[in-house]
DNA sequence: AATGAATGAGTCTTCATTCAT
DNA sequence: CATGAATGAAGACTCATTCAT
């Protein structure tokens, strides 16, 4: 909301900056997601994004810049869907499960970002730390809560992390599977230390609908 | 010269061309290990395994099958550990509480082949099948036990990789913990519906002592 | 609203034109003793101005032009140093070597200046000439004041100036020394036919001072 | 002598590096003896050279060491060249004489040799204590003798340098000079204290004949 | 088999210049 | 006049691959 109303205030030639740089981001998410790390050469990028190559060095000094601007593009994307989804809801153990089957939908829904997402998690360490950061928070609210029993915050966040980017990596792989998110879910949560029975109570929960 | 001498320089001849292979193989962990896929260049690997680059390809076609032949080297490398340390254990969780806490001691001892590993992992196809076979063996002994309880064992067995994979990465990150191993083997019995007691058990277990 | 205000801000218009211009052309110094000839690109050129890249091209049709007119600025400064100290002087000798022992102590005074100087009077063979014209009037009077004794004309304006900027940069680089002036212009004045004792007298004659 | 009996024992592979480093070399010379620093281009080079660009990688990490190596290799033909003229003179004046007159004399030669030679000269700081240790001998030697006397080595030096470049210079931009060489050498005699005759005197000798 | 010089296509990066606002 | 986004040609540099020795 508060967004269109700005921008028709804003000068076009800052319109055009920030699409411009847009154009550049969607496009190395695309290629990301088509051919990994490797293939994001610059001049393929500008292409891509329809710009000439100068114009990719009026945004990013080097492309190490590009793969960073990359994660954390889509750290913010996720960050939005996370706060989103979970928002109003207070349980941690239901917010983290909410999380993860967002997730997993995303996985089914959008193969290319997901691809995209896997690839920058592994290859950008900044990315990871944004993401640690809801994650840390629902994981305290869950033991505190007596839902969750882990012996090491740490691993906890790395079990979760790794079990939930290796369950959408399953998704887009095209394995077929029903409620492939509430499966993942559910073990996350047992492995976290939540009953059989609760864990698959929290995970069958219908996940909450949101006016988007 | 060389020709004429056959039986003993055949012999020499042969061990020689397999331990340049292995020099080579050898290089390519260590580059593999410290720069990603990305960072091995022909050359790099070339003087990094104290040969010419011309050398490379007395042995690989091309840089793809340097790449493959990596991974299966590693994957060759795991299924002798995974055999040796899991051997005369019948129960499905026992072997698979075994093979992940020898892999978590593997991070801690070779940290440069842990990470070639997760690296390879990440990119080699082939390597997952292989470790994938091992895996679902116990998956399927311990449901038969009564130990698991899984909906699926697609992602049962991809929750368990990735999982393991990210507590290696853990380790390999120098994450200090006690008992790194038993923690990451109790979240993954329990995230196989093990139930907590005896997750802890089986995570407390004794590994059994091998000759090396 | 500017436009309005006319006779006023035409006069503040003309002065920030001049204003802007000047920026740029101590700007260009600046980079040219830091850098050389090489390193002055228009952009950076802009931002050490403060202006946008695009203003640069108000001033200068081509970094040809950008060039030219650093080169004329520096003769146009150094016209009038040579003037300001000479004045009221009549013998060539000791106008020359008046000049000689000014430009030494430009060189202690602003390394910054006289390395763009060196740089410019290599590149522009335009600024050789500005400097030319007066050295070779105080040649002439030298040598019909029978101070003067060489053999070809060109050639003593030539080792004159190439021995002036190599004691000049000499200065620059650092090296210490007693009295660098006088040492150099005694040289100089040597090299022209002086005597050595007269030589030396000339070149410890006290500098005339300015009002400066 | 040596050399050719000597290549022949050597592998062709050892004299074909050695001679595409040299043709390299060659032609980098010529470029800039034509277009000055700038103009290097490293794909020009290439070209010049008759290897494909790739192959100045071979031999040069990058462009800078393109331009140092030609400096070096200037300063080792300069050496040769010395050494050759003044080889069995043993007053410091008379070799300095010769030294100077024999860069005159490859200025008219080799106007592009030389050309090259200033360039390098100011721009590669190596270059120059190449042909300082020569002079700074020489220096010393005539002032031992009695025939110099200057008040600072380092300035007598900066000022022989440089004034035998800007005579060199002269040379080169066209300027017809009878005994441009011996008008040169005079002045840079006087300029370090020798009188005016035996300046003259000096300068005067005949070069050495060599058997080249 | 081993060598290592040469290749050349492919990428990254810079920078003078234009132009719509 | 000032701005600064966009352009694209030019040049630096990398690296898988070939091949004569």
């Amino acid at each position: 909301m508060a967004k269109k109303a700005a921008a028709n205030t804003l000068t076009r030639g800052y319109k055009k900056k920030a699409r411009t740089r847009q154009q550049l981001l969607d496009a190395a998410l695309r290629i990301y997601a088509r051919t990994g790390v490797a293939g994001l050469a610059l001049n393929t990028l500008a292409e891509e994004a329809g710009v000439s190559n100068g114009t990719v060095y009026n945004y990013f000094r080097t492309r190490e810049e590009v793969l960073e601007a990359v994660g954390l593009e889509l750290a913010v994307q996720l960050s939005q869907q996370i706060l989103v989804f979970s928002e109003g809801v207070s349980s941690g153990a239901e917010r983290l499960c909410i999380g993860v089957r967002t997730f997993m939908g995303k996985a089914l829904d959008d193969p290319e970002w997901t691809r995209a997402l896997i690839t920058v998690v592994r290859y950008a360490e900044g990315m990871r730390s944004a993401l640690a950061n809801y994650l840390r928070a629902d994981l305290q609210a869950g033991r505190e809560q007596g839902d969750f029993d882990y012996a090491n915050e740490e691993m906890a966040m790395a079990m979760v992390m790794s079990a939930t980017m290796g369950a959408m990596n399953l998704v887009v792989e095209g394995i077929e599977m029903e409620h492939a998110d509430r499966v993942a879910a559910e073990m996350i949560l047992r492995s976290l230390g939540v009953s059989a029975s609760k864990a698959r109570k929290i995970a069958s929960l219908p996940l909450p609908r949101t006016a988007d």
